[in-house]
DNA sequence: GTTTAAATAT
DNA sequence: GATATTTAAA
């Protein structure tokens, strides 16, 4: 027996079961004319190389664990079923995949909750949680950034910078070398 | 007591 | 929509 609240995924022992999805012909998928009809100002964009909604794996049936699921007496979760109320979802690898997946997709300035769960198209799936998903990875995002600091382009920096030219070319900036004129030379008669 | 994950409030 | 805070679990 398990517990709802406590049902963490740490003792998950429903992972992803494809013997239950082998007679799960995807009902059908009606965000295609979403995707494609409703915005397209800037969902072109990303729609080039994205399998299309239809196409990526139903991970809808993965927000109740099977086991949760046969708890409480729901049957097959077809679109539109809902988790309890009071069960807080689990983001799954396979969740978090199709999210990292949208997000790439929709860009660092497309990025945005409303747009995410629009475009992972799962069932359920509300803009509060994905806000809340977003917002832990972001903060995984700036940590792993700050671990490798991107160099900085070398073209912006002074040549001096940069490397010593080999053949003694100059690239025109004069590097912070004391000026020629630090022995004053006063060459009198 | 600390860390992590999701929800919830601002 | 972004961020801060809270809640619950490990």
């Amino acid at each position: 027996m398990l517990s709802a609240r406590g049902g963490r995924p740490h003792d998950a022992d429903a992972p992803p079961s494809s013997s239950s999805s082998s007679s799960s012909p995807r009902p059908r998928c009606m965000v295609d004319a979403a995707a494609a009809g409703d915005s397209s100002d800037r969902v072109m964009e990303w729609e080039t190389g994205l399998p299309s909604p239809c196409e990526m794996t139903p991970v809808s049936h993965q927000l109740v664990p099977p086991a949760l699921a046969a708890a409480f007496g729901i049957g097959a979760l077809e679109a539109g079923v809902l988790l309890p109320s009071f069960a807080r979802m689990v983001w799954t690898p396979e969740l978090h995949h199709r999210f990292v997946e949208a997000v790439a997709h929709l860009g660092e300035k497309g990025a945005v909750p409303k747009a995410i769960v629009r475009l992972m198209n799962v069932d359920g799936l509300t803009r509060e949680n994905v806000a809340s998903h977003l917002q832990k990875y972001r903060l995984y995002l700036k940590r792993t950034r700050a671990a490798t600091p991107p160099p900085p382009p070398a073209m912006y920096l002074p040549c001096f910078a940069a490397k010593p030219p080999p053949d003694g070319a100059n690239c025109g900036e004069s590097p912070p070398s004391r000026a020629p004129d630090a022995k004053t030379t006063t060459q009198i008669g």
